[in-house]
DNA sequence: TTTTAGCACTCAAACTAATCAAGTGCTAAG
DNA sequence: CTTAGCACTTGATTAGTTTGAGTGCTAAAA
């Protein structure tokens, strides 16, 4: 139920105040706006718009500032996408270019360019298959006493780690375990896998090893790791840009936040098809409560669907924001697409 | 060429400014001091101290504050180490007391407790033979075209890497591969085993691979993570407790420094058989301006030495400090030598 | 009915002045 | 050598003033 006038007006102050970050007044806007009306006039504008609560006042006499509800309509019916700057192609181009060996490696790299181009913090997840199945086990022996276990899931993904063993290694011994876990568990999706671990499997494994406690463990913490999504995050430090008045606790637990892998996704959210933002209190957490979180999924065929997303003051340029956002889960699912072809053909 | 009345008021002046943080002045201390003189005599044997360069005023008429070399001479004359509190005697125990399969998995929690027990940002770093050398190497085909990498130093250390290949996985290949590794370089110090890889080996390798350079970028990848030293962080967020007036540059200069292995590791410096302290400004960086940092070597016997680390503001109680990094220091090495033990013999 | 000029009013921010408290250095007496 | 006494310095705190940007409202103009 908004005018046009009305619009046109809550677009300005949006930009206005993203821009300089001060609340801005009826006299300014009057001076920018294409139309040419009176600063009163405005003000009798502005009035409705607070009345609808889109914009309010720092105090009783100040300039207005977007509400959240402000930000959001913003959002969701005014804003329009810059183009990316040349000098920002120019960079994901430079960025993305070179040769990789590893998805992990592009994804993470991602998470840089994101940060560097936005000045923000950037979250990469990389392209996966929901219920991803485990692929393959094995244990390795390494020197007198130590040995890696490596786990391999359908979607690539490998996770290992190294643990020491008392007494001598036994070659045959290893190797029943890793029949056993292949036989029994190969094809399975990981919280199968994590299901079965807590019930049949250790009573199996009995028959093969004195001690299987410790190995169960190790397996138990190999798997937890390759279940979990895993994030890069880029440009951490531009955080501290943000902290108004280095209020020192919010920033602690918004670092922890950001630490923690498991909270982080639940932040990120499921994936939806667009491009989606999320403004201040619109995230439950609260040491959110003054930033903005935008998240776009991308697509590599059958190779899965993955995230990027950044997060940045409540008051960011959210029209550049999404241009790059937009532009770059394009260029990266390019990249990606090329990844494959040339390693899966 | 102090006073046995003047080290007392120097080591006051330090103790009640680590306290408090408030520049302390003649009255507070001829009330708080064991022998019974007027301030009018603190006062000269003050200015007496500040004339050296110990202690100085943060104005004109303020209290005095202790200056670097002030902190410096307490440090080398005056402190006495406290005796733990049984309460951080608690947290060692109980935190160093599970069992644990890795030495790494010590070590990094070693940092973690360091910071909780000091509320600091800790640094530990494992036991090291200087000059491991290459023990082992293996490629492991994991799936269609992904291969691991691992390598194994004689001190135990273990870095893998995984990447992506183009075309089938030759098995054939990989053995002659693994099989030169092995055959020309095990038993090198790292920095050798580097020289040669830049030299004879890419010649060599020609003849089993038709494109050795993606293999030879890995190998390289690995080896210089190996021959790195490794630090575990505790506490990073700590540092942010001390950001005078939210100095957002130097903080953020600081946690890059901190972040870049090679950095760090020129900050703590060579390992000296005691406990070292250095405050402020000298250590050559600048961002250090503000902190002090104590280091300790701990000995595993045969297994070599390692290194822990608390930074923390210039402004610390060194005698409780001090205390915590030389018990601590024991407790870990004995941990660890019991963790040998067991898996050793 | 909508727009606008005009005006009284509000409030944060910047500046000024006054006071306070802690501390110093120095002098002269103990 | 120590100490009481005193004049002096200085940062912090508080209260008061001014300034300027901005508002809402009213009444006239369009």
């Amino acid at each position: 139920m908004l005018s046009e006038r009305q619009m046109m007006i809550l677009r300005a102050v949006v930009r206005d105040f993203t821009n300089t970050g001060v609340p801005v007044g009826s006299k300014a806007l009057a001076k920018q706006l294409p139309i040419h009306v009176s600063s009163a006039t405005i003000r009798n504008e502005m009035a409705a718009l607070e009345e609808q609560g889109l914009i309010k006042k720092t105090h009783s006499s100040s300039g207005r500032v977007p509400s959240v509800e402000g930000y959001r309509y913003y959002v969701d019916h005014l804003v329009k996408p810059d183009p990316l700057r040349p000098n920002d192609i120019d960079v994901i181009q430079s960025s993305l270019g070179g040769d990789f060996h590893k998805i992990d490696e592009i994804i993470s790299q991602s998470a840089t360019i994101l940060s560097n181009l936005t000045s923000y913090t950037a979250f990469t997840l990389k392209p996966e298959l929901k219920d991803s199945r485990l692929s393959g086990f094995r244990l390795v022996p390494l020197g007198k006493r130590q040995i890696m276990a490596i786990l391999v899931t359908d979607s690539g993904d490998v996770e290992n780690q190294t643990f020491d063993v008392a007494g001598d290694v036994d070659g045959e011994q290893l190797e029943a375990v890793v029949r056993l876990i292949n036989d029994q568990l190969v094809g399975l999706t990981l919280p199968e896998v994590l299901k079965k671990l807590q019930a049949e499997i250790p009573v199996q494994i009995a028959n093969y090893l004195q001690s299987p406690q410790g190995f169960l463990d190790i397996f138990g913490d190999v798997l937890t790791r390759a279940a979990q999504e895993r994030f890069y995050v880029g440009g951490r430090l531009n955080l501290l840009n943000f902290s108004q008045d280095s209020d020192v606790d919010s920033l602690k637990s918004l670092y922890s936040l950001i630490d923690k892998t498991d909270d982080i996704a639940s932040v990120l959210g499921q994936p939806s098809d667009k491009i989606s933002v999320r403004i201040g209190n619109e995230m439950t957490n609260d040491a959110l409560r003054n930033f903005s979180l935008i998240t776009a999924t991308y697509d590599v065929d059958q190779h899965g669907q993955g995230m990027i997303a950044i997060l940045g003051p409540t008051r960011m340029p959210y029209s550049r924001m999404l241009g790059i956002v937009g532009a770059f889960r394009e260029e990266l699912a390019k990249k990606l697409l090329d990844y494959y072809r040339f390693y899966d053909e």
